[in-house]
DNA sequence: GATTGACTCTCCCCTTAGGGGAGGCCTTAT
DNA sequence: ATAAGGCCTCCCCTAAGGGGAGAGTCAATC
């Protein structure tokens, strides 16, 4: 027989926790002081504390440790609950996931938006690629992207591949812009489309040349860059055409409003040869 | 202005939830009618609404969520504290996979019993392989192998691989019996061993061709099968040697006594071909 | 026999993130 | 004016104990 205190050096279980599996019927001592209520516990007990421990490192709550106790008896049945017990841990696990892939995700963007930082920013002539997108044409200011962009997030759900940005058809500016937000994504998102809203539309965009800039900072600035880019054309001898693209590398964020300071847009400007 | 309970409807937050963030200071309503209670959301905090179930999705609590809203302006501070929930939650991911592996473990042996059982139990000649343990050589009565076993197992942690048996030197019934508890591991465990307790000792045991029986019931009753044995072995003109081996293919389990009648024992006995 | 220190008892409060409900006040529509 | 539904605060409840108070108990020492 061993008092409280020495059964839980035992067992490696608080007295505060034996004193709860008493209460709540799980491991009752196999003696009881009547007129001191101090509880004594017998070698037997020992194999049952080892049970309780072990499924509770399984993630079973008391309630169902109880249950197990008290009405499993052949193995069959032991068995069932344990993969029913697994087939939620898995669930959990999966989820967890999920979490991390989204969390890994804003790290991932926030890294490469560090990296685009420390680049230099100046007009580049690049080779954009074909991309695959859904769109959403409106009309409005630039203020009003996020309202499009949230429908085109939750339709493609998993399968973005790339940064949001929008196409200007504008070619000087306006207070209300025709414009179209675009929203890369793998081409089994079409299929989704069927049948839906049809304001949201799969696109393939045709790549090819664009004289490009970084603007870093609130979009309210980014005049100064456009400024910057067309003057860069013109000295090439090449007249901008439309559609331009925004391309958002970081603005307001999932979480936070954040720095504007630190917005990062990429200003994309087509062009022909000819002089106008 | 929106109440409590079209605010709830926007946000997908239940108006007892919304309570409590305003109780706890992450959402205050931007006016409160102070004769009425009555709290009036405004626009503005809809999106602090998006962030908190979006960072309650990511597994962050409320305190912790407070303190982001209240203290992390800079998105480098976002970054690492996403950093450290996403290392928490790949922790716990890790946990749980262990706890999956375990209730793995215990199915699988319990299936690989059931297969067994349902083949026939009559005395076999078998050509067993040469296996790797760990044992410990001790003396007693079979009741007490529980207790060797549990140290093997410790020491062996995860490379485990077979199921633990018990070596016979005595070639008659003791009382008080000599024998070596083993336990099949990977032979990486031998590294574990040096300069710990020196009782368990690493071995390559050789194989080797041995009578075999299965034994299924309480072990109380296993000299049957042993006088099964015995007499098949003398049917076939050979000689029984030591040491003989008790394969624990099911017991009392991890968790539970479980059901004696159930209990699978395999008898292992090697032989000469010389006559006694 | 008495004291003392270590042990044990019960009881109460506290933790998360709200859910359920009671009782009472407020708003809005008919 | 009345009724329905919305909103308020307050209280209790959850799981698995932890922390601590105040009181009683055990065993050893003086």
């Amino acid at each position: 027989m061993y008092t409280i205190g020495e059964f839980s050096r035992i067992t490696n279980i608080t007295v505060k926790a034996l004193r709860v599996y008493h209460d709540k019927g799980l491991l009752t001592p196999s003696f009881i002081d009547e007129s001191t209520n101090y509880r004594y516990y017998a070698n037997r007990e020992i194999e049952f504390a080892h049970v309780i421990s072990t499924l509770k490192a399984m993630q079973f709550s008391l309630v169902e440790i109880k249950d197990v106790l008290n009405n499993i008896n052949d193995d069959a049945d032991l068995m069932s609950v344990l993969a029913d017990k697994q087939a939620k841990i898995i669930q959990d696990i999966s989820s967890l996931n999920n979490v991390s892939s989204a969390i890994d995700f804003i790290l991932t963007k926030e890294k490469e938006a560090k990296k685009i930082m420390t680049n230099t920013n100046e007009v580049t002539l690049k080779q954009l690629p074909n991309i695959e997108v859904i769109t959403q044409t409106w009309q409005g200011q630039y203020s009003d992207t996020g309202k499009a962009i949230g429908k085109l997030y939750r339709t493609a759900g998993r399968h973005v591949t790339g940064t949001v940005f929008n196409l200007y058809f504008d070619s000087e500016y306006k207070e209300i812009a025709t414009l179209e937000s675009c929203l890369p994504v793998k081409s089994i998102v079409s299929n989704k489309l069927r049948g839906k809203d049809s304001s949201i539309v799969f696109k393939k965009l045709p790549g090819g040349h664009y004289y490009t800039l970084l603007h870093v900072g609130p979009y309210e600035d980014i005049g100064v860059s456009y400024a910057k880019i067309f003057q860069h054309i013109k000295a090439c001898g090449h007249t901008p055409t439309t559609p331009s693209r925004e391309v958002y590398i970081k603005g307001p964020g999932m979480l936070f409003k954040g720095n504007p300071a630190k917005y990062i847009t990429e200003i994309q400007i087509p062009f022909s040869d000819l002089l106008p």
